[in-house]
DNA sequence: AAAACATATTGACATTCTTCTATACGTTGC
DNA sequence: GCAACGTATAGAAGAATGTCAATATGTTTT
């Protein structure tokens, strides 16, 4: 099981109501940031921290080709977050 | 599909690390407060203000009971957090 | 090399969150 | 009724977070 810290990270991506958009946006496939940019009504820095804070949770992965990025849901991540909502939540003794 | 305002608060449950502690303790079975209280390091009103973002959250719900509230995971709330985090990052068309 | 573009970093400011002390509320037992 | 107990609320202080403008970095194109 993560330690309430690394746990605290993951579930960071979710609780802000401007990344839970841009998670909606990248579940429909891989996207780049001036793409989620477009979309979004936030400044490009505003959007490069909240990226951030997506990929450090491990449920966004971040792929540089050229002068983009790709941004888009890591499956393994979501694993880990689903797996870890329910270490936390499932009753055991 | 929930919207970002409620997903938002659903999973501001899971990024704090004393209400992850929380968490843990309730998925061991059903706890009053002072029960709570006794494993954490916190002070009294701290604990109160967990206790109501995570019910605030559906995950975990109060029992009140003469003068004790007995805190318990929240089987329903579990499923419908899953089902939310599914719905978020799962990839779809 | 210079211009244009996509993204990241810095620094500042406002808002939100966590925490505490003090106090209030509701219940139990004398 | 009053004291003791468990919990909640109010208010304040400090920390963390979200946001932006300005600027820097790296890449592509001309």
């Amino acid at each position: 099981m993560l330690d309430e810290k690394k746990t605290a990270i993951i579930f960071k991506a979710f609780c802000d109501e401007n990344r839970i958009r841009i998670l909606k946006m990248l579940a429909t496939g891989e996207k780049c940031g001036c793409k989620l940019l477009e979309e979004i009504n936030v400044a490009q820095p505003t959007l490069s921290h909240h990226m951030k804070i997506l990929c450090d949770s491990g449920v966004v992965l971040g792929r540089k080709e050229g002068k983009w990025t790709h941004y888009s849901i890591s499956p393994e991540g979501v694993r880990i977050a689903i797996e870890c909502l329910q270490n936390l939540t499932i009753i055991s003794s």
